[in-house]
DNA sequence: CGTGAAACTGGAACGTGTTCCTATTATGGA
DNA sequence: TCCATAATAGGAACACGTTCCAGTTTCACG
C-alpha cells in the first residue's frame, strides 16, 4: 500500500491516516463510555473525531466493524497491562479467576462501554471474522497462560477448556450487559465454571 | 384483563386477539425462515400477519420482543416433541449430547430461522426478561432431565453444569450463525464441552 | 338495541445506519 | 514544481425500526 514504512507489520499507512484512525477510536470509545451502543452513532462519531461521514465509513465499513475493532484494541490494552508479570495464584483455577475478574472487573468499571462492545461482539458477523478472531486469540492466550504459566505446548484438552470458558466468559457478560444478571451473579457463574472444568 | 375465560393460566384475551397473535408470531417465522433477521421487517410481519402496523407494535413492543417470543414458540414446541419419552443413551453425558444434537439439528436445519433467533436473543435487553426467561427455563429443564432422567431432585452443581453447558451452546450457536464456526465445529466444541464438565 | 371505551387501520413522520455524489484537498511520482 | 490520483469534506438520499395520529370498527355492558 504506503511505500514509505514498510516494515512495519501491519500497514496502517500515512501517519495522517493512522491519526484519522486513532482519532476516530477514540470517539468512538468516548461514545460508548458515556452512553453505550446506542450512543456510538455513526455521525456523532465522525463529528467527535473530525472526519466527514463518508471518511468514517471508508475506514470501518460498519458501525458493528468500528465497535469490534475499538473492542480490539481495548483488550490489547487490558491484554498488555496485564503484561508478563506472573499471574497470582497457586492453583490454575485460582490464576484464570484472577485473570477473568480483573478483566471482568475492567469492563463493569464503565458498563456501558462493556455493553457496546458486548453488543457489537455478539452482533458481528462472518465479514468481521478477522477482527473477532484477535479478540479470540488474546483471550484465549490469556487464560491458557494463566493455567500453566510459562509453558508453551498446550494440550487439545486445554485450549478446549478455555474455549469453554471463554464461552461461558461471554454468555455470563451478555446476561450482565443486558441487564439480565448482577454483577456478582455474574461472577459467581464463571467461578463456578471454572471450578467445575479445572477441579484443583 | 377479559371479563371471560378468567381460568386460564395465561390470560391471552379474545379468539379474535388469540388468532392475531398466532399469524404474527406464523408470519414472523416464515419471513425469517425465508431471510433471517434482517427478513423480519415490521411493515412485512405487518402485512403477511394482515394487521396493521400499529397493531403489531401493540402486540409486540419491538422487533426484538417479536422475535424472542417467537423464538419461546419454537423452543417450546422442539421441547414437547421431545416429549415425554425417555431419552437414548447409557450415560449422562450421551443423553446431553443426544438432545443437543436433536436441538441444534433442528435449528440448523433452518439456517436463517437459527440466525434470527439467536441475533434476537443476542440483543435481548432487560425488557425481555421474561420472554428470555422461559426460554432459559425449557433449556436447563431438557438438559438436567437428559442428565437424571426421571429426577426431580437437582444439586446445585446439576444446575451449574447445565448451566455452562447452555452458555457454551449458546456461545457457539452464535459462532455458528454468524459464519464464524461450521455445524461440525460447532457441534465437536458442544460434545467437548460436555466430555469436559460430565466425565462418564 | 345504543353508547362509550378499547382495539384496529392506514399512513405520515422521525431517527439512525448506510449509500452515494460532487467539489475540494492532500499526496507522491515525473 | 506540477500533475494525476486518491482521499476527504459536506451533505443529500434511502431503508427500516419506531412513534404517532385521525378515523373506523369491534365489543362489552346498560
Amino acid at each position: 500500500m504506503s511505500s514509505t514504512n514498510s516494515l512495519t507489520v501491519e500497514d496502517l499507512g500515512s501517519a495522517a491516516q493512522r491519526d484519522r484512525r486513532k482519532r476516530i477510536l477514540d470517539a468512538t470509545i468516548a461514545l460508548a463510555t458515556q452512553g453505550g451502543f446506542d450512543a456510538v452513532q455513526m455521525r456523532a462519531v465522525a463529528e467527535q473525531a473530525d472526519v466527514a461521514l463518508g471518511t468514517l465509513y471508508r475506514y470501518f465499513p460498519s458501525k458493528i466493524h468500528l465497535l469490534v475493532s475499538a473492542l480490539g484494541r481495548e483488550f490489547e490494552r487490558a491484554s498488555a497491562s496485564l503484561g508478563d508479570k506472573p499471574i497470582p495464584g497457586d492453583t490454575a483455577s485460582e490464576r484464570v479467576i484472577y485473570v477473568l475478574r480483573r478483566t471482568t472487573r475492567g469492563l463493569q468499571g464503565d458498563p456501558h462501554l462493556a455493553e457496546a462492545l458486548t453488543r457489537a461482539f455478539m452482533f458481528a458477523d462472518a465479514s468481521v471474522q478477522a477482527e473477532i478472531h484477535t479478540v479470540g486469540m488474546l483471550l484465549t492466550r490469556m487464560l491458557t497462560r494463566a493455567m500453566h504459566p510459562g509453558q508453551t505446548e498446550l494440550t487439545d484438552d486445554d485450549v478446549a477448556i478455555a474455549r469453554v470458558i471463554g464461552d461461558v466468559w461471554l454468555s455470563t457478560l451478555v446476561g450482565w450487559v443486558t441487564g439480565r444478571t448482577s454483577a456478582a451473579d455474574t461472577a459467581a457463574q464463571m467461578e463456578k465454571a471454572v471450578h467445575l472444568l479445572l477441579r484443583d
